[in-house]
DNA sequence: GAAAAAGAAAATGTT
DNA sequence: TTTCTTTTTC
């Protein structure tokens, strides 16, 4: 698409002296000027910049850290910045490097900088994520550490499987060992920049003390498959620009001005990773903040911005305080919330606009009710009252701390009919049979991949058990050649018997047919990677890459073996599977598309009209709304219990950003809410109102009390179990002996008045008599169906999606237990 | 080898 | 409660 990839080029622009500043557009020039008019003027990205900002601006040269709070203006700055270097010094912006944390943060500035008053004429290309612009370089430079460059780059299934065979080859039990832990523990490793033998040797005892020793063996293994972890990605970047001077000279040259977004969240692999592109002209700006530091789990280093200016002697440091976004009452919540942290470069956020309301605090009963009356304020705020004007659903936003969080408001909101979408939730392309379509691709794309054969040789069923797979692996390890090979030469042997074979051979036969196909299309050879594909007219005799994968899916059998399944998913799968070949029209070709996927997880389909968004305060940084809900503010949910287990204090310092974060992405108004018992794994618990409540300063909070909830005020709703006397504290014996503390004992829903009668039947194993022969039931996995026998404990049942089956009756429930609504 | 039954574990967050 | 994994049975 660009080419920027050619370095050839690269190398001889660089020969040549900068070109000339290019000329701003009339149409910009018109909307210059204002706060600093000398400046601003014939530089109209200046325009509406206050001083601070401008000065950020301004500082072009040498290394720069601009401490920037919530909601002043990082962005817009970071962009004018850019347009600063483009149209003020000249610099072609395939020399500028700009690196953000997500996706999402890389997309919008892209957009926003095509628009004025920026109205960049070429794109930027080395604007992306730190993993995208890793990968770009490592695909040029992956033999340098022992991979070709059409690496496959592994995701979480693929590392855990690896993990997985590891640790049962050394015959360690991988129950007390689970892969999830090692590879966790590899990850660790990874964002510090330890390669196997970095590994100090006071993690030694790590994983039962084979830790490091798994750790190499893992990479090895990585690299015999030609694969990568997300790890490796910047791991390798480093290993190569540590290891060959010229290449790391190469990309100093080639990126001359950097710019760093979210700083505080970077790790030590991305800190070297920076520090050595950086080395040399020092022309590295990095904005962020230390208060919304939020990925300390993840091995980020609040530590990097912390020491900026020692590793970058002579630095600058601005800072924003300006906030353009919340009014002084949220501000000041937050600010007070923050303040108790110890570990801050500290910063006073003001700003000018007129009070506001106050943050409002509510207490709930339980979680359901929790979500029925944020549904009710939703739809009431959209109704808008004398007060207030009427709100989009665009405009409100529900932040939880654990996705888990997000079910109650679903199930709430379905109810009720109010339209919702959820920001980064369960991932489309982590499911299964997103996973096992992108399995056949990437094999029909590349036959080497043995971890693709793995997981679908044998889905659909084909006969193919472990005994079998077992075989062909023995013999592709024989021949020292890969898995598809293996089978190969195995049928051809006749190694392999039964009904397998025939299927297998169709197996292998399908997949040179693919392959060959893939080859003949746009999706040219290996080098294809890097010399970017030109969409071209198709040949006659060849396929568009969206017909081959529709093909694939055909022809391998996964189509029908879903459109056989008569489990309720089933359906909803295939919908997925369309919705996957609907993604592909957007790309050259099926490689294209894979190296998108691996990289960029999250499903782009985000449909239009006004909407409530729901999603975790991580996923909510860089946002902001007009009304945000905090809902299940309680200690151990937040803080959450395994954050202060694991970090102790650094861990609550970490939560309380992670407030504040939330806090300030409100605008006008922001509700906080807990409750005093909400159900964890499935059993009822009491909760306890979480310490950062009282952290929130008092003469900026409003409590509202709900109506229906007796007391009001928090500390009884906590305590309460429908005590109506709020003055009158309830004692530990008082609570203990209370129907509530024994329903919780008994994990039965804990209800707020006496007598409630319960309608709902719930039937077990020993109340047989009450079926009856085409009764209508409910199991788990089958769905509704009508009983058609009974024999003893069991039951055959004709199930409406999965046809006859038997069934224990203990599986069964009355499926008008089902349907019902309690009360 | 596949389906059914029983049992275990689970859920902070993201590239 | 729900989902995944292992064991048992056909």
């Amino acid at each position: 698409m660009n080419s920027d990839d050619d370095f050839e080029a690269f190398e001889a622009a660089a020969a040549q002296s900068a070109p000339a500043p290019a000329a701003v557009p009339l149409s910009q020039r018109a909307m210059a000027s204002r706060p600093r008019q000398t400046l601003g003027e014939g530089q109209p990205w200046l325009t509406g910049l206050n001083a601070a900002q401008c000065d950020a601006v301004e500082a072009l040269e040498g290394p720069l850290l601009v401490l920037a709070g919530a909601g002043t203006g990082k962005t817009r700055t970071l962009m004018a910045r850019i347009a600063a270097l483009h149209f003020k010094l000249g610099v072609p912006t395939k020399n500028i490097l700009a690196v953000t944390f997500t996706n999402k943060a890389a997309k919008e500035m892209k957009t926003r900088l095509a628009v004025n008053p920026f109205g960049l004429e070429a794109p930027m290309s080395w604007m992306g994520t730190f993993h995208s612009l890793s990968v770009k370089i490592l695909r040029r430079h992956a033999e340098l550490v022992g991979l070709k460059s059409n690496f496959t780059i592994l995701d979480t299934d693929d590392q855990l499987r690896l993990l997985k065979q590891q640790i049962q080859a050394t015959g360690i039990d991988d129950k007390r060992w689970p892969p999830r832990m090692l590879a966790g523990l590899i990850d660790q490793w990874k964002n510090r920049a330890w390669t196997p033998d970095k590994v100090p040797a006071s993690e030694a005892a790590a994983f039962n003390n084979r830790g490091t020793e798994f750790y190499a063996q893992y990479q090895e293994r990585l690299r015999s498959l030609n694969a990568c972890d997300f790890g490796d990605l910047l791991l390798h970047c480093v290993t190569i620009f540590r290891a060959n001077p010229d290449v790391l000279a190469q990309y100093q040259r080639w990126f001359r001005y950097i710019l760093v977004d979210e700083y505080q969240d970077t790790n030590v692999a991305q800190y070297l990773w920076l520090r050595l592109l950086a080395q040399g002209h020092q022309n590295i700006c990095c904005v962020g903040d230390d208060d919304q530091s939020i990925y300390g789990w993840r091995g980020a280093e609040v530590g990097n911005i912390l020491k900026f200016e020692k590793d970058f002697p002579g630095a600058k440091v601005i800072r924003l305080e300006q906030n353009y976004r919340s009014t002084p009452h949220i501000l000041a919540a937050a600010s007070g919330l923050i303040r108790g942290n110890a570990e801050r470069l500290g910063k006073t956020l003001w700003t000018d606009v007129p009070d506001g309301e106050k943050v409002r605090l509510i207490g709930h009963w339980d979680g359901e009710e929790e979500a029925r009356w944020i549904g009710e304020e939703v739809e009431s705020l959209q109704r808008g009252n004398a007060r207030r004007d009427p709100m989009g659903l665009d405009s409100m936003a529900i932040l939880v701390r654990a996705s888990h969080q997000m079910r109650a408001f679903e199930d709430r909101f379905l109810t009720i009919g109010l339209p919702y979408r959820v920001i980064g939730g369960p991932r489309f392309y982590e499911r299964l049979e997103i996973r096992d379509a992108m399995g056949y691709f990437r094999l029909a794309v590349s036959p080497d991949d043995d971890l693709a054969f793995e997981r679908v040789v044998n889905t659909p069923k084909r006969g193919l058990g472990d005994k079998a797979v077992q075989n062909i692996q023995l013999e592709a390890r024989r021949l020292g050649v890969n898995l598809l090979e293996g089978a190969r030469s195995l049928l051809a042997r006749g190694g392999i018997t039964g009904k397998g074979a025939g299927q297998l051979r169709l197996f292998v036969e399908n997949i040179d047919r693919w392959h060959k196909t893939v080859l003949a299309g746009p999706d040219a050879p290996a080098d294809a990677v890097i010399e970017p594909v030109l969409p071209e007219t198709p040949a006659a005799n060849d396929l568009s890459h969206v017909r081959l994968a529709e093909l694939i899916l055909e022809e391998s059998g996964y189509i029908s073996m879903w459109q056989n399944d008569r489990t309720p998913e089933a359906e909803g799968r295939l919908e997925n599977l369309k919705e996957l070949i609907k993604a592909l029209e957007q790309f050259d070709s099926l490689q294209g598309f894979l190296e998108h996927v691996s990289l960029v997880m999250e499903n782009d389909s985000d449909e239009a009209g006004e909407k409530v968004s729901i999603m975790t305060l991580h996923a909510a940084k860089g946002l902001e709304f007009p009304v945000v809900f905090l809902p299940g503010w309680e200690e151990g949910l937040f803080p959450s219990q395994r954050s202060i287990d694991e970090a102790g204090l650094k861990g609550i310092e970490e939560e309380r950003r992670l407030a504040y974060v939330g806090i300030t992405r409100a605008e006008e108004l922001c509700i906080i809410s807990f409750a005093s018992n909400r159900r964890v794994y499935g059993r009822w618990q009491s909760q306890m109102p979480g310490r950062f409540i009282d952290e929130l300063p008092a003469e900026h909070v409003k409590e509202v009390t709900p109506p229906g909830l007796m007391g009001g005020g928090y500390g009884a709703a906590a305590m309460g179990y429908g005590r109506s006397d709020v003055e009158e504290r309830a004692t530990r014996a008082d609570v203990y002996n209370s129907p509530g503390w024994q329903r919780l004992q008994n994990n039965q829903a804990p209800r707020r008045s006496q007598a409630q009668p319960r309608r709902s039947i719930t039937i077990d194993a020993e109340a047989l008599s009450a079926f009856t022969l085409g009764e209508r039931v409910f199991n788990q996995k089958f769905g509704y169906g009508t009983i058609l026998a009974m024999e003893g404990d069991t039951f055959e049942v004709d199930f409406e999606k999965a046809g006859v089956k038997h069934v224990k009756a203990g599986f069964v429930t009355a499926a008008a237990a089902q349907d019902e609504v309690p009360f």
